[in-house]
DNA sequence: TTTTGCACTTACTTATTAGTAAGTATATTT
DNA sequence: AAATATACTTACTAATAAGTAAGTGCAAAA
């Protein structure tokens, strides 16, 4: 694959979760990489291309995540601090996630994007699920509600604390991520 | 106060909550409204202008409904309960809330749209920390995180379940709220 | 050596954006 | 009756957006 697509790719990802999806252009990704707009639209025709092509980029490495997490065996405890993880590194980089920067634009993307975003969604929600629910029958975890509750509790609080991080230019930020952990402590 | 202006002010909250910060325009107000762009110029000269005034209209319900609970002595289980209740109802109108639709742009808005949201936040955490510490005091809340933490999960909780309502057609939003209950309950 | 394909650039178009200056109809004040 | 203020409209501007068609330089294949 061409290295001005892979640029492309990564400083598009990039500026979605600073920016947003509205508020970043062609023309940002162009001057950053001292080329024209339309060789942006050669490797990626139009938005809708590139926006997709960043979500299933983002598919891919969750899939591949967990597929490594699976077989190297580890447990539940670890695979959530991994997890974890992925948001401890955003908020360094004060980068929302890619589910946090899109979904607040849902209903301005295109079908494609739509699906996409939706997908991933689906999936991390369906994996922490199934994570907290293993976890807790081999008394790993503790919590009260079902575990589908739980799962959409724990992510909301990710995603969404990636943005008030933002907005709060100091946020206790390893307390919060230390009382989810404490949260399912048995 | 004129009925145009507040058409105008109502208008844009509901495409914020809806479109998002970027992706709407005078051009979307004006055309609902039945009249020309200009006129919505005419009452807010600049979008900067119109974002701060919408931002200090929500604080100031915010701050309404808190003199109004206080005044009325209202218990710390029922004041959670109303506030939860914003978040249903936004959840029933297919809408974000202000600081869940801002948030994401946060580094595209003008500065005193900036001071604004962040000020409010800065309230809303303020006001259910302070409402989590007191309520365990008197032993209607059991929570073992500080309240701090306890309240920046649950903002976060509610502010993001909006966000991925809208992607995931359908979540169990009942469930979700109530179980947000079920985990302060002694 | 010619041809083909790749990775772009040049030079546009069309649409939309926020914003403005000047004018107008209507009601209110003087 | 004349002046003024209110609530707009008309008619723009300048900037930026996504997107495109045609051309160019260069390396590899035929």
């Amino acid at each position: 694959m061409s290295v001005t697509r892979e640029k492309i790719l990564e400083l598009g990802e990039n500026l979605i979760r600073t920016k947003g999806y509205n508020a970043f252009s062609y023309q940002d990704i162009s001057t950053e990489l001292g080329i024209k707009n339309a060789a942006v639209h050669y490797y990626f025709p139009s938005k809708e291309n590139l926006g997709t092509s960043i979500v299933k980029t983002n598919i891919q490495r969750f899939e591949e995540m967990v597929e490594n997490m699976n077989s190297r065996k580890f447990g539940e405890w670890q695979q959530l601090e991994i997890f974890l993880k992925i948001y401890i590194k955003s908020h360094r980089e004060n980068k929302k996630c890619i589910v946090g920067a899109l979904s607040p634009d849902y209903f301005t993307l295109n079908e494609t994007t739509k699906r996409d975003l939706k997908r991933m969604v689906e999936m991390i929600l369906r994996w922490l699920t199934d994570l907290l629910d293993k976890g807790r029958r081999k008394k790993v975890f503790s919590f009260h509600n079902d575990p589908e509750s739980k799962a959409t509790i724990i992510f909301s609080s990710l995603v969404a604390s990636l943005q008030l991080s933002a907005v709060l230019d100091k946020i206790d930020y390893k307390g919060f991520y230390q009382s989810i952990l404490d949260d399912l402590k048995p």
